[in-house]
DNA sequence: TTGTAAGCGTTATCAG
DNA sequence: CTGATAACGCTTACAA
């Protein structure tokens, strides 16, 4: 790095360019009143200072970081990546900068996180907390005194909220394979207990409640983190005396584990099993057969949940909390198809 | 929210404890030289007022934001993902936080983030610009008159710099099924030209040369993006009268593309095609057969990075740049063999 | 339109 | 060990 020469500041600018104090900061909000000859007087000198704005002090003064906060369980899973990055665009659109935090699932980070982005003087943040029924983080979320919104997540707080509709998308999808006959559906769900995860969930039960009967219990798998491999889990579904006909891959990274442990039992999509998977990545679309996805436009929350906070921090919305739900859809596609008829006569037996 | 009342400042506190702003000021930077007495008032004043610091007046008077800027070419990218959540954990222990910017690929953009990190008063930052052959970036890289390191780029800047030894990865895992037979290799690149792509080519180049023969060039595959979908690039390969005996798949997330391309046209791994990837998921270790790989340590190339600019901030090393390089190893799994006898002519007489 | 000066909330430097 | 006071670099009234 060079040597470090003691940054040049308003003063200096202000002296070189022969003006005041004040002259100089207009010229660097772009005020209006503003004579040319003074801005170009002043716009020289910042050149050959190599000014640069300190944004501590105009934080200080102007009460505002023009930052936003962004809490996210762990940037390392793919649907909260693309979330960040579409947030981060929103926001620098507008001249913010987004500020990420990973939480990592622990409770006392979360606190922690919050705390700081009191301390920064964030304009708003974006929360996606995990620990969504912890009364402390509960607690810390509603004393926040900063435009906030909640994304995807059952907390009863006085903000805004973006939600998925995951009942609906996954609750199509069942039914759609049990209309085709499957009885044996597995569902596998990775991360911790949370929104996502419990809506599924419902969803799946809601799907075999419509139809009068229930779900094979045992065939419910819950991974414990989202990077948790599913593989052992579904080989071990798989050997089973009764494997499922079907399985819904609903954790981030799982399709291509239940995929390659399907391949690896000599088994064949759609032919021996079913497979519906989540948030419709390109893989899916050009795998053959074409993976069946429950479909979650996680751009169009990114930007509905900038949109809200926006309103909020620049006053344009006040009052009492508002709620975006997300459709999710179910995209049917080669990857699911009927029971053949001998493991229908199979479960038949066993019901 | 809640309404917003004025912030209590260390003055509040000051005056409510009955001390003064230093005594305060000493409590909070928990300085010896407090009496126990004060230092209770002080914390108890501080929690009657629901006390914060003011992050920006700190950072003005200390002339220190304990920050560290990480800028990246897209977050989306596991790899990068991993990198820096590792990298922020690093800081968050020495009580830093990290500021993530995505420049997408874009130089400008890259010049912009350079420039915000200056303005906010970065402590260090982390670059892997992907515009390594942009004049301007390079000249914005050497301006900065703050510590820095530069993670895996083919740059020639004054700064310490963390590297990953692609070469010899590829090197061996090139050789290895050249030793097996093949001579029909297929090499997928991803993302755009820059050090890792340029040097895992070097490698596979080197491995040929070694054995005094030459690559198909036809086989090599430059996607464009890293986000850009593999299937149809493998599956034109594989169509082709002289498809390949073996591929590498060097992006972040072509695996699962490649395999599903060989799966679909009815090609089983290893005895119709050997493959061989890169990073080493634990998808690969538990995919049947399991994929050989390429591994790349990031948690370490993470925490070494960390390491080197946590010492320049800390001022206790200072002079001329660092150099580290990470090795990459060959992983041999089952996902390779021996060509099969019939593709060993068929190459053979082409040659 | 421009200049002047106060003050944002902290830390740092002195005396006491 | 503690208190008073001057910065830090900027914005923002208000006066000219």
């Amino acid at each position: 790095m060079n040597e470090r020469q003691k940054r040049a500041s308003t003063k200096d600018v202000a002296k070189l360019a022969g003006v005041s104090l004040g002259s100089v900061s207009r010229v660097i909000n772009k005020f209006d009143n503003v004579t040319p000859e003074v801005r170009e007087k002043v716009e020289r000198a910042m050149a050959a200072l190599d000014y640069r704005l300190n944004h501590a002090a105009k934080t200080l003064r102007s009460r505002s970081s023009r930052t936003v906060g962004c809490m996210l369980t762990d940037i390392t899973n793919p649907l909260y990546a693309n979330l960040f990055r579409v947030f981060e665009d929103k926001f620098r659109e507008a001249g913010y900068l987004v500020l990420l935090a990973n939480s990592m699932n622990k409770g006392a980070w979360e606190i922690e996180i919050l705390e700081m982005f009191r301390s920064r003087g964030m304009d708003g943040v974006l929360l996606a907390p995990s620990n969504e029924r912890n009364p402390q983080v509960i607690a810390a979320v509603n004393q926040l005194d900063i435009p906030a919104v909640i994304v995807d997540r059952d907390i009863s707080v006085q903000q805004d909220q973006v939600r998925f509709d995951h009942v609906r998308g996954i609750r199509e999808a069942a039914s759609a394979l049990i209309a085709q006959g499957h009885r044996r559906i597995a569902i596998i769900l990775s991360g911790v207990e949370s929104r996502p995860m419990r809506r599924r969930l419902e969803g799946f039960r809601a799907a075999f409640a419509a139809h009068g009967i229930l779900p094979v219990e045992e065939l419910v798998v819950r991974l414990p983190s989202s990077t948790e491999n599913a593989f052992a889990r579904v080989d071990a579904l798989l050997r089973s005396d009764q494997p499922p006909t079907a399985i819904f891959s609903l954790g981030t990274n799982v399709l291509g584990d239940v995929l390659s442990a399907i391949a690896a039992r000599g088994l064949r999509v759609p032919q021996d099993v079913s497979v519906v998977s989540m948030g419709d990545p390109e893989f899916a679309r050009s795998h053959v057969p074409a993976i069946a996805t429950v479909s979650i436009d996680i751009d169009f929350a990114a930007s509905e949940s900038a949109r809200l906070l926006l309103e909020r921090m620049e006053g344009r919305v006040q009052g009492k909390p508002r709620r975006v739900l997300i459709a999710t859809q179910f995209v049917p596609r080669d990857s699911c198809a009927e029971v053949p008829p001998s493991k229908t006569r199979k479960v038949s037996k066993t019901r």
